[in-house]
DNA sequence: ATGAAAGCGCTAACAT
DNA sequence: ATGTTAGCGCTTTCAT
């Protein structure tokens, strides 16, 4: 079938009988080399690897998934988006896959289309991948999806029947609990919160960790602005916020609805950091360079996918093994001058630090000098 | 092996047999319908189908492929980033592969991994796929690789032996060509170039589109300045070309790179877009929120994986028929507030055209008020 | 228009 | 430790 062609033309693709012919053994025993099986001398391995060098032997993988009953490779049900948080996941999950020593397949969704996933879901397994991955789920109220092989999902709630869900936790709650506490901790009285769509497990988990932050610090809850995840969105709440003078601090649940809410306050008048302090979600590539270079969070995105698959690949290939829980990866707050303390003026009841931005003006911290700090 | 269970336990998978029997027919007629092949009655199609329906039966692509010789799945090579240019060609690929009925498999390589689009290849092949676009290629300097299956490049020249190598133009040339008009036409007696690293084709073909443009104008070619598409190259160089009073405008082959490039020239305390004029390339999401918002150009991702996979596909399916060349889809510059004409001080020895900035400010036109003007 | 028989190239039991 | 024998579940010939 599929293989390197070598120079010269293209000879038939060589079988195992070929090798197994060629280093004079049984094919039997070309398969026990190639699957790394126990009770093959040296000698022979050796003559088998050689021989098979020599041929330019490929298994065929057809072959090998009909008679075992596996194929080694695994789905990633995905948003169809270049959004950088689904798209970085993707990559992520990728690189662990083939670490596992399992190959990728890959089914998009479409945002907003009902059953999305099932089908997407449906056609991974036609494909018949050993496992599952979905990436940044969405709930679309379809109740619950029935899978007969083990599913990953990354940070979301069992809405799987499988013979084992996984679930790799992403720390977005954390995360947002940090971002908020920077803000508070800034002087803040409290901190707006631009949530991401609710549909979302993620934007779900933000919500609640900046939830959780000013319950513990007894800060009043503003109400939350939705957006879509897109600037434009951002910058309809941005425009909105604009006409309440209260608001010091924002927490965004990405960093490109961070980006038009800033612009939509600049435009209004406001300046950035003295006036409203902004913290984005998932440092994407231009966050330290847009104006003000923007303070944000960082996912561990390629931590988590290997941590999760290397659960997903031990419940295929030893189903019933007890697993042992993953370690949260460490919260990275990345501080750069988009957040300072709130303006001295409109001291409400609550006075406490009211040290002047000390992050510099708006053209503060530019190119690499951001302050990775990581919060536990 | 992998399929949908039906609630009520987990009965044996059925399989075409079990269907045949149901229907009454051969399991050869149950293979004939499912593949649409020509010579079943009616009636028989239907009870295969109602049989097939009532048992759940899902053919099983490890037998079909071997019994074939053909996996109906894709490979697809590309950069193991999200960076938004490959991550966009995924995703429209992904859509494409399976509009026309195929399956998608990935390999991802890394940045400046000598070799790894050979292994991604490799890895790919071994797996059995039909056929493989390369995404986005670098020139490795490994010289020719040798496929025994159809490959699709995205914008590259054929630096692979394949049974047939087809080619989908990016039209990267075009759309810079476009730009570099676009700062002409405003009046600017030149345009500078933030180029992106020339081991990539793309990165290529947007510098000879720019060189084209300007001989066409008969304009000076100034030196290009090199980046590796990060906002921070686009900074270091920003930073450059801020000592050099006579540049007042500049082309840069992404935004990423733009936005690097203009905060740079705002900590030089320059104007943007009196003293200097930018255009970016990809129109990332917050493209339109940043400050100023960035003129740039948007590469029609969908539109030319869904014209390179109908090749790819026509070219795996009916090997030996010639292609009509694709037509080449629209350019689209988007025009905003990043650029305008030339400040008129240092007019050198050109002075046509010195209208000032029509455009607003630098925070003008924002959310929406995007003009995508399709040029020709 | 339909069916029977023969593999596809491997892995899995079962010898030896 | 190594080899022999059966399938895995389809798609192909080739009959009918």
């Amino acid at each position: 079938m599929t293989r390197l062609v070598r120079p010269g033309g293209s000879p038939p693709t060589p079988r195992s009988v070929d090798v197994a012919r060629l280093a004079g053994v049984s094919q039997k025993t070309v398969s026990r080399v190639l699957n790394d099986e126990p009770y093959v001398s040296a000698d022979l391995r050796r003559r088998v690897l050689d021989a098979a060098e020599e041929l330019g032997y490929r298994r065929n993988q057809a072959a090998r998934a009909l008679a075992s009953g596996r194929t080694r490779s695994i789905g990633v049900v995905t948003l169809g988006s270049a959004l950088y948080g689904p798209a970085s996941w993707l990559m992520g999950i990728e690189r662990a896959v083939r670490k596992m020593g399992y190959t990728l397949r890959v089914a998009t969704t479409i945002e907003g289309d009902p059953g999305g996933i099932a089908s997407a879901l449906a056609s991974l397994l036609d494909q018949g991948v050993d496992g599952v991955v979905i990436s940044e789920p969405i709930d679309e109220g379809v109740g619950i999806i029935s899978v007969d092989v083990p599913v990953l999902v990354l940070g979301a709630p069992p809405t799987f029947t499988a013979p084992q869900v996984v679930t790799a936790r992403v720390g977005a709650g954390r995360l947002a609990r940090a971002a908020t506490e920077h803000l508070l901790e800034l002087g803040h009285a409290t901190v707006h919160h631009l949530a991401g769509p609710q549909r979302w497990y993620s934007a779900r988990d933000r919500l609640a960790g900046w939830r959780e932050a000013l319950r513990a610090h007894g800060a009043d809850e503003p109400p939350v602005v939705e957006g879509d995840w897109s600037a434009a969105s951002g910058y309809a709440a941005g425009r909105e916020l604009a006409g309440d003078g209260t608001v010091t601090a924002v927490f965004a649940a990405n960093d490109d609805m961070a980006i038009g809410l800033i612009r939509a306050q600049l435009e209004a008048g406001r300046r950035m950091p003295e006036d409203i302090s902004v913290v984005g979600f998932d440092d994407i590539p231009v966050a330290a360079y847009v104006t003000p270079p923007l303070t944000t969070l960082r996912q561990p995105f390629d931590a988590v996918a290997r941590q999760g698959l290397a659960l997903l690949v031990q419940v295929i290939e030893k189903p019933g093994v007890e697993l042992p829980p993953a370690a949260d990866p460490p919260v990275e707050l990345v501080v750069r001058a988009s957040t300072a303390p709130p303006p001295p003026r409109p001291i409400p009841e609550q006075g406490r630090r009211a040290t002047p931005h000390p992050h510099g003006g708006p053209h503060g911290q530019p190119a690499g000098s951001e302050v990775p700090s990581t919060r536990p």
